[in-house]
DNA sequence: GCGTGTGAATTCCTTCACAGCT
DNA sequence: AGCTGTGAAGGAATTCACACGC
């Protein structure tokens, strides 16, 4: 729950932040859970290979990632859970902790709401905000619902520094403009439409139909071998 | 990955599906999604430039992209945008039905199902299933809960080709062994958590703790010119 | 003229292979 | 001996820039 587990080395950074490839970025979560697995293992140690095993990439990969974090393994031994764990934290910005304010109580908002626990800490749910009077004012676990219309404010008192949008497609240009007007700058878009922000904006988008229709893609060509291995060229239909 | 790349010149195939480059794939949904919507409008036309601004890609990216799928635009003029979609469509395997198979019909699981409407047609909701037997006999839209201990026989009767994984990490790894066992090898898990499969299994994944963290990185390094722009000291030229 | 289609150039990412440290 | 850290090589993806066809 607390981050206080990682507090060791986080006053003399020795600017180990250089920018990362975002490739490498999009990984350290991984590292960072299957860290999170071992030490609640028990298990103090881990070399690259393992690590990579768990975390479902090369080891190679792994360890030129690590690598841009700085120099946290032992030659010839591997690395220690606890410290790298530590550093990836670190590294990620999970240090300090982010305000999410998740706009749309639907099914999809409730659902994130109650993934609170789930989330790796860090990351604490403090609004939760729908335009649907009927909602409005209802308790969703430990929070209750606020109108989607004093968003502004709402943002403000809740000092939210994230915001999930978990709202239909229409609703979410609007909203979205309004969030970053507000000042918030992180946005994770769960509504299957492509948002315009200005540059300095951090947005992130996640969605189901897009995913469905890639793994269709491969699905499809499994399934017909003349599509996965042309040499086939026969007329046959 | 695959066992039979073996592309050499593949000569005569007018198919369209000449393989895609993964990236390429991950962008199709997105160009499609902005020609449902100019569809909706009446627009017939689109150029390169505009198509992409909607999809939020480069103008030359989305031009490669296409080409990969054929020649479907007029020089000088653009696409004409149902043909275009209808040849995206075709490319991505939607010409189908898929029959989709939830498994975990807690708030996540419930908002998926619901989800249906909005994902793109093509892909049905054929069953619902959860392991809690509080939950099943349930009914969720038009859908009754299945019992997840009879996973085999649901996704056999249902005929899903497709499951999609909202549940909690501790049992994804299991009931992913059942789903490829039973024969579906196409995956989509939202559970945060690493899971192995043979190799002809199509998985992908979907994780707000990951976006969230990623997104934490960006965000502390906007907040922090030092990590975000090195080139403070003067430098200047 | 205009905007697509595409080789060439560039940038980004991954893998290789081995030097270097324990 | 063993495993990390890392230049170098190789491969992918993106962007450039312009030839081509309407």
């Amino acid at each position: 729950m607390t981050s206080a587990d990682f507090s060791d080395t986080a006053a003399t950074v020795p600017v180990n932040a250089r920018q990362l490839p975002p490739a490498a970025v999009a990984r350290l979560p991984l590292y960072l859970r299957a860290l999170n697995t071992l030490m609640a293992d028990g298990v103090e140690r881990v070399s690259s290979e393992e690590l990579a095993d768990l975390s479902g990439v090369s080891s190679s990969n792994l360890r030129k990632d690590l690598s841009y974090l700085g120099s946290y393994g032992t030659r010839g031994v591997g690395y220690e859970v606890q410290p790298l764990a530590a550093h990836i934290s670190s590294a990620l910005g999970l240090t300090q902790d982010w305000r999410v304010a998740i706009v749309g109580a639907g099914n999809l908002g409730r659902a994130l709401a109650g993934y609170g626990g789930f989330m790796s800490r860090g990351f604490d749910v403090v609004a939760l905000l729908d335009a649907d009077q009927l909602l409005v004012g209802n308790e969703v676990g430990w929070l209750r619902i606020s109108d989607a219309a004093d968003l502004e404010t709402v943002l403000e008192r809740s000092r939210a520094n994230m915001v999930v949008l978990a709202l239909p497609a229409s609703a979410a240009q609007n909203v979205c403009d309004r969030v970053v007007a507000a000042g918030v700058h992180s946005i994770l878009s769960f509504a299957p439409v492509v948002l315009q922000v200005p540059g300095f904006v951090n947005l992130r988008k996640v969605d189901m139909a897009t995913e469905l229709q890639i793994l269709a893609y491969h699905a499809q060509r499994s399934v017909d071998p003349r599509l996965a291995d042309p040499r086939v060229d026969g007329i046959s239909s």
